[in-house]
DNA sequence: TGTACATCAGTGAACGCGCGTTCACTGATGTAC
DNA sequence: TGTACATCAGTGAACGCGCGTTCACTGATGTAC
């Protein structure tokens, strides 16, 4: 036996040209470390451990803890938007879509507590971004859509993009209240969000009434 | 002039016998230094810095930081039930009470932004902690006490605590989305407000004349 | 076919910093006798 | 009225740790000539 020279599980350099796969597991590692919602801070180190290499080394893709971070979020949206898609895409009653797509997405929060904290957390957003480059822009494009067909409206019409913001806020608050709130006695997910998204869709329908008389 | 030994702002010993004022101090100064959304998280350092107090005094009155943090959000709570109570307090319509104290909950929040993100954040309930002692109990309590008042329900009615609850969700989520992704383009906080909690209690009083048949 | 050079994909030691935590100490003010 | 002692409300130096960041370096693989 030599001497005890193998202490951590030491990473392979990548061949020459795939240079871009650190890059990979960097971020899913940084996904590893985030999922607990209640883990320490992310720290460059704690990363370049988790990976199996030197510290420096995640500076040769991410400039700091931050963007790797949003790396992270940008990730799990477009995951997020994925299981969206499956859970509604059997489905063909443009209501029924907004019902299975609402639910899934409180699903996959609690089911990612940690990760949907990074989603939604403060310095995500790099200080002179505009809404429209942000992670998380497809996932609320998505719901206005499914909102404004149940609705029978077009794409792009005020007042059912108004009900998919307070179904949004909604949602959000569903999940995000249950994820720092373990001990409240909650009712069962999916009624509640059935009830809550049917009471804000039938408040649009009044109002289109009211309009239309 | 003697030599600058007065390098920080130092805070004089209480008397005999008030020791507890610093307890005071303390939650006063980490209190500020929440203030800001984005701030570094909180350390006993930074807090006795800001007290001009040796790092080692804050252990007189806190073993931690988080129960530190517990403690700014139990004020802060304190804080947001006063400004509901003075909201409604010369209201005598049960409904425009609770449209009254749901806006002031969100005008709190998004005024105390980062007192609002310890208030929800994840660490604040010991793993011990059953929901009823819990700071926020009082807070909730309140709204379904309300919520119960506007629907003419007893005060521990479930439907109307289910509606209460899907308000907390709408107001948590209306105040949280607003903090974290200040670049959307919100529409006006009253009105979203008014809207989304009008919708809520329509709901419930269509069960209600669904059960009443 | 050789060989010098360039590039790629990282490494490893070192730094200064702020942090939580420990430990023994201080100095003013009460209190018992 | 004195004085010894206890208590209160803190202080200050020291520690070891993990962190972000810098810098020069390495060693394998490709490429020009």
């Amino acid at each position: 036996m030599t001497a005890t020279s193998a202490q951590r599980p030491r990473r392979q350099r990548n061949p020459r040209g795939q240079g871009e796969r650190l890059r990979d597991d960097i971020i899913e590692a940084a996904s590893r470390l985030l999922e607990d919602p209640a883990a320490p801070p992310l720290s460059l180190r704690s990363v370049a451990r988790a990976v199996g290499v030197a510290a420096t080394s995640v500076y040769l893709h991410f400039d700091d803890v931050d963007s790797l971070a949003r790396a992270v979020a940008a990730r799990r949206f477009a995951e997020l938007v994925r299981s969206q898609d499956e859970a509604s895409r059997h489905l063909a009653d443009p209501c029924a879509r907004v019902h299975a797509e609402t639910l899934a997405y409180c699903q996959f929060g609690l089911a990612h507590p940690g990760h949907y904290q990074v989603m939604f957390s403060n310095p995500i957003p790099p200080p002179d971004a505009a809404w429209e480059q942000l992670p998380g822009r497809p996932a609320m494009d998505r719901l206005a859509g499914s909102v404004a067909a149940c609705l029978g409206c077009p794409a792009e019409d005020a007042a059912s993009t108004r009900t998919a913001i307070l179904i949004w806020q909604q949602l959000h608050g569903a999940v995000s209240l249950r994820i720092t709130r373990p001990f409240f006695p909650w009712p069962p997910l999916a009624d509640t969000v059935t009830d809550a998204v049917g009471r804000l869709l039938d408040g649009a329908r009044a109002d289109q009434q009211t309009q239309a008389l």
